[in-house]
DNA sequence: CATTCTTACGTACTGCGTAAGAATG
DNA sequence: CATTCTTACGCAGTACGTAAGAATG
């Protein structure tokens, strides 16, 4: 007979083109899902995979068998959300975030998600705004909070917030208070972040477009690191301005103005949108309202 | 997780009206349904039945659920039909048929599945027409071909053929070669069908209409047996004249023609069109291909 | 030769059946 | 008190995971 576990084996092979990524989505084994496949084309006689090379390509019936796995599924789906209440709904979430987002409100965002849903399992995992990317395509996450870095982002994705980012260094490297122009920057030893983080490639495209040429680069694809390198006197650096208020404040660090300023980072919650998850789409409601960069896990003032 | 069998299970608790009918129909236990639908409203946190009396009346929920459930069963109905090749559809197919059926054409029919659809399982069982249609009520069999006793049938009905009978007896008690008036047939012993047989109810209403009283009569309902007791010559009775053309060549038989004659009883297949089961449907189409009751398994000629 | 799917075999776990229990009319 | 659903417990059969095998590029 006809299974959901066939239909999702089916569908998940075709979205992510192969057996093996579709069991890791399914969590489960290769072997589980080629069994799963082989049980759908014996019982329908129909052979929906084309086995001559080992790729997961649809033969033509199989095309249609997908077209309707992907309706039954989304019907499902629909109907789940639907009868659910909320309370009730029981499921997993994996949400991936980048470090300034582990840094200040993910807390807020986890509670505001166990307040609404408190059956739902929250998976929170920080990595690079590269790597999360993948991980969604790779649909090994289900939710992503990172920067935008391009106009149209390749899934469904909810701006959350924005983050003001200043040049920054340790009191004793200041240049004093006066305004200087963008380009003096570069005569600073600068700590910047490698592109594979989204504000480091979103500020180096900003940079190149001003035609600031950049030397004596430090790179870090931690933020802690780069929080800490410069606080120790290495350089200058971009860092959010907000959650760092309090060092500011204490003139730990110092803001060095510049002409133009660096301009705010947009933080986006993307999901795949034919993702059945709707509960994607809650989260990333509840990221908008629950982010709030200003907090600082690591110097959370009194 | 959302499964068809928690589908089925609310499905066929709300067609049929009770647990143990659903049971019956899904080929299992009613302690296998409670919690298939315990399940269901465990995994929602929603009450679909109404526990308070110990009837199967659903929830408001419950009713929004059972809609779905339909839904997304005839769904998968529609493309299973829709992707199965005929000659890989396993499934088992329940037939009910009445005596002159399962005497004459019914192999013929099982033929016909088989070769048609090499993997059904064709389970055919012999009965009175109440019967059947009880059954049928009951989702115990997925088609029935019976004597049309009412004008509108209450399930979806395809005519198969028609039953010519004459009214036949021993040779010995024959009045002779003239055509009697109908009327004159009550003052024979006759040999008669309960009201529980289809032929037997077509018949009674059209003595009726005729205003025959009938007396003296002898009631069977087993066509063997009438025709054992009216070789034997107890009396007057109705039977096919197709099937039993050899007995009355033979003159163990023979017809007393009668002004009215008896009209022709027609045979429908008949089956639950909200059923999901077009292989029901196929099924009443080869009945009418395969309809025949010439023939005559207890005296098949050369 | 690395990658990707298939096959074989032993196991774990879901879901089932039996049978007894509780509630209803 | 008969009917109908629920609960408890032990079992069976499905579906899974591991690991080795085959095919492909």
């Amino acid at each position: 007979m006809l299974t959901f576990k066939q239909m999702e084996a089916l569908y998940w092979i075709v979205q992510l083109g192969s057996f093996e990524a579709a069991a890791t989505r399914l969590s489960t084994t290769q072997s589980a899902i080629s069994k799963r496949v082989q049980e759908l084309e014996r019982a329908f006689g129909v052979a929906v995979f084309d086995r001559a090379n080992r790729s997961a390509r649809l033969t033509e019936k199989g095309t249609e068998f997908f077209e309707y796995a992907r309706e039954l599924l989304e019907r499902r789906e629909y109907i789940v959300e639907r009868m659910s209440s909320k309370e009730a709904l029981v499921r997993q979430i994996r949400i991936g975030v980048t470090e300034l987002t582990a840094l200040t409100w993910l807390p807020r965002l986890i509670a505001a998600i166990q307040a609404e849903y408190p059956k739902v399992k929250v998976q929170a995992e920080v990595d690079l705004n590269a790597t999360l990317r993948e991980r969604l395509a790779a649909a090994t996450v289900d939710v992503i909070i990172v920067p935008q870095t391009h106009e149209v982002e390749p899934y469904t994705s909810t701006l959350v917030g924005q983050v003001q980012n200043a040049w920054m260094c340790a009191a004793r490297l200041a240049p004093g208070k006066r305004v200087i122009p963008l380009a003096e920057i570069a005569k600073f030893p600068l700590i910047l972040q490698g592109g594979l983080s989204g504000t480091g490639y979103v500020y180096s495209r900003f940079l190149e477009e001003q035609g600031v040429a950049l030397q004596r680069v430090l790179a870090s694809n931690s933020l802690i690191a780069q929080i800490g390198l410069t606080l120790s006197g290495l350089g200058v650096s971009y860092l959010p301005e907000a959650c760092l208020a309090r060092m500011l404040k204490r003139r730990t660090l110092v803001v060095v103005p510049t002409v133009p300023a660096l301009p705010p980072v947009r933080y986006v919650a993307m999901h795949r949108a034919e993702q059945s998850h709707s509960l994607s789409a809650a989260v990333a409601r509840l990221a908008a309202q629950s982010c709030d960069f200003c907090s600082n896990l690591l110097d959370p003032g009194s």
